[in-house]
RNA sequence: CGAGGUGUGGCGCAGCUUGGCUAGCGCGUCUGCUUUGGGAGCAGAAGGCCGGAGGUUCAAAUCCUCUCACCUCGACCA
């Protein structure tokens, strides 16, 4: 391709709309455009970036036998409520009415279409198990969309389902899965770490999300030596076995007026003592029913802990009035004192607090010195605390790291969640009918250019790993004007061409420091420089992105020497066996 | 939804407090000349109903009201 025809123009500046550097660049380079809040154009050069990463995506998926095939970005209402997900999914979800007022939504995952193929197309264990998969462009009504293609409301993912007649299939499957991913992401220059997740509304059991640790990502995980990884919401942690507490001296519980403090912070304020000396209960409606939470007036309460603790599966907070009617009391003077034992659910570490104060479930009125057993009873202890940094790991008990990530992947096994709703039956070898059991498993295609490019920039812009750079070489003469210098570097681009390889050529007529930048901004992995003081020896300069100083080669060498360092870098982003970990279940 | 902020040629910004001549600057674009190893210089040119609607005023980019869009933090989130 010839630079002087690419639809690119460059940008000095960084643009205004843009906060973090992945986004700058991808702007900035001319890879991407914003067209409304969350929705952005992909210009040729970022265009051509995405489908490299498809082409590796489904290389990898193609080689655990997944099929692909496309389903409609437009679903009809009908199917989403087969499952229950048309209400459930609230306002995440983007919808339509045609002109007759039927609706419609646009998909943000196709676990209901891929079903509804699965139960009209596939009617026997023969068939037995197969994946599918498609790569769409997905929609999600994002409150807020954040850092360019990161976290948009329409985006690119490859999304692939498998279908099972027995547990032990889908367990191969997702392994299979976890090893593929490993292999996409690697490809793509990523290392990533696989965490153990909620699954959320999409539901199912086991569940693994990719994760890339960045600062700028969205996501906490809790790491450890040991191997042992889960996110924020799952990041369980060993709870400190402590002696029983002992009170210095004998203190009986007193209510106290404390009017209009609500919050953990304005009681820190106004009693001047520090949020681990009070108790925080929240109350939930739990599969409809109220219960409440105590932790620790420092701890955030984890949701997700709490609703698998519960064993339930909704979980939500309750208003001021089912508090009041649970309670007696309102919002924020909440407290276990005078509760049932059986609607109370506390940390463990509520059994070690001493002279603790909590809310008196009535307007207006704290109680201190507050004690476990004596003055309230806590029904089911369980830990339902976020981790913090310092906390010890569940399997081996050395301090949990924590990390900022980025979310690239997520397998799950789903099991007969949706075969169940939707009736999505096939008939095994005894002639008998039977529920397929399914995975799922998506990628943020989209979200792994933007990864890649936060991990991988200098000053100067970005630093592409060959595999799916816009180019994998670029060919510069210093003068375009200069016949003998743009006669070999046309030489070299056509040679180039002939081999294959995917090489551009700065066929303009600037100034040379002009396109060194522009280079150094889009950032081919490969430079070929034509100058005039290399060309009186017979030399041209070559030069990888990632490195300082070019080397100079005869003119004659070039090209090959090219076509070897590609498959060297090719090679060194497939050689990541060493560092696989088969997949943990 | 809560809090803060921004809308002025393609991009980045100034002007607004205290209303007043033809709305500026840098980058980019086009023409010409000179340049040419890290975003060149000179000369010239094109390009704006100042986000929109209403109001105040002799007069509004500037003041008032409403509205829309976008950004950041939070809440939320396969």
């Amino acid at each position: 391709m010839r630079v002087s025809k690419m639809l690119t123009h460059t940008l000095k500046e960084d643009p205004q709309e843009a906060e973090v550097m992945s986004h700058k660049l991808m702007i900035r380079a001319g890879m991407l455009r914003r067209v409304s809040s969350g929705i952005y154009n992909y210009l040729p050069l970022g265009w051509k970036v995405i489908r490299k990463v498809m082409d590796i995506i489904r290389e990898e998926m193609n080689a655990i036998e997944g099929q692909e095939l496309l389903m409609p970005a437009m679903n009809p209402r009908e199917l989403w409520e087969e499952t229950g997900r048309w209400e459930e999914m609230g306002d995440n979800l983007f919808r339509l009415k045609d002109r007759w007022g039927r609706d419609y939504c646009l998909g943000m995952t196709h676990e209901e279409v891929i079903t509804d193929i699965a139960r009209k197309e596939i009617q026997s264990y023969k068939d037995l198990p197969i994946m599918l998969y498609q790569i769409q462009t997905k929609f999600r009504d994002e409150p807020r969309p954040r850092a360019g293609v990161m976290r948009g409301r329409e985006f690119i993912m490859k999304d692939a389902y498998s279908f099972h007649d027995s547990d032990e299939s889908l367990d191969e499957k997702y392994r299979d899965n976890y090893r593929a991913y490993w292999r996409i992401f690697a490809r793509c220059g990523m290392e990533t770490v696989p965490v153990k997740a909620d699954p959320g509304p999409i539901g199912g059991t086991d569940n693994h999300e990719f994760m890339v640790l960045s600062p700028v990502g969205e996501d906490t995980v809790f790491l450890c030596e040991c191997g042992n990884g889960a996110n924020k919401e799952m990041a369980y942690f060993k709870d400190e076995e402590k002696d029983p507490p002992v009170r210095s001296k004998e203190s009986s519980r007193e209510k106290i007026h404390t009017p209009g403090v609500s919050t953990i912070e304005k009681l820190c304020k106004s009693l001047k003592i520090s949020a681990d000396r009070f108790m925080k209960a929240i109350v939930y409606i739990a599969d409809g029913k109220p219960i409440m939470a105590i932790v620790r007036g420092d701890r955030d309460i984890n949701q997700v802990k709490l609703r698998r603790g519960l064993g339930v599966k909704t979980l939500a907070m309750a208003n001021d009035d089912e508090i009041l009617k649970f309670t007696g009391g309102h919002l924020g003077f909440s407290g276990p004192v005078g509760m049932d034992p059986s609607v109370v659910v506390a940390d463990p570490e509520i059994k070690y607090m001493v002279d603790t104060i909590c809310g008196a479930n009535e307007k207006d009125y704290h109680f201190r010195n507050v004690n476990p057993g004596t003055d309230f009873t806590v029904g089911k202890y369980i830990q339902i605390r976020d981790a913090v940094e310092g906390d010890k790991c569940p399997e081996c008990g050395k301090v949990l790291d924590a990390k900022r990530s980025i979310e690239l992947g997520h397998i799950f096994k789903l099991g007969r969640k949706y075969s169940n709703d939707m009736k999505a039956t096939f008939l095994d070898d005894k002639s008998e009918r039977k529920t397929f059991i399914m995975g799922c498993y998506g990628i943020g295609v989209t979200r792994i250019v933007a990864a890649v490019i936060e991990t991988h920039n200098d000053k100067n812009g970005i630093i592409w790993p060959i595999s799916i750079a816009p180019y994998e070489c670029l060919v510069m003469p210093v003068m375009y004007n200069d016949d003998e210098q743009r006669g070999i570097s046309e030489e070299i681009y056509k040679k180039l061409k002939e081999k294959g390889i995917d090489v551009a050529y700065d066929d303009r007529d600037s100034r040379p420091g002009f396109k060194f930048k522009d280079a150094d901004l889009i950032g081919y992995p490969l430079r070929v420089i034509v100058g005039k003081k290399a060309i009186k020896d017979g030399l041209v300069e070559l030069k990888l992105r990632d490195e300082k100083e070019a080397q100079m080669v005869k003119i004659e060498e070039v090209v090959d020497m090219i076509i070897d360092i590609i498959k060297v870098e090719k090679t060194k982003l497939m050689s990541f066996s060493d560092r696989f970990e088969e997949c943990p279940c």
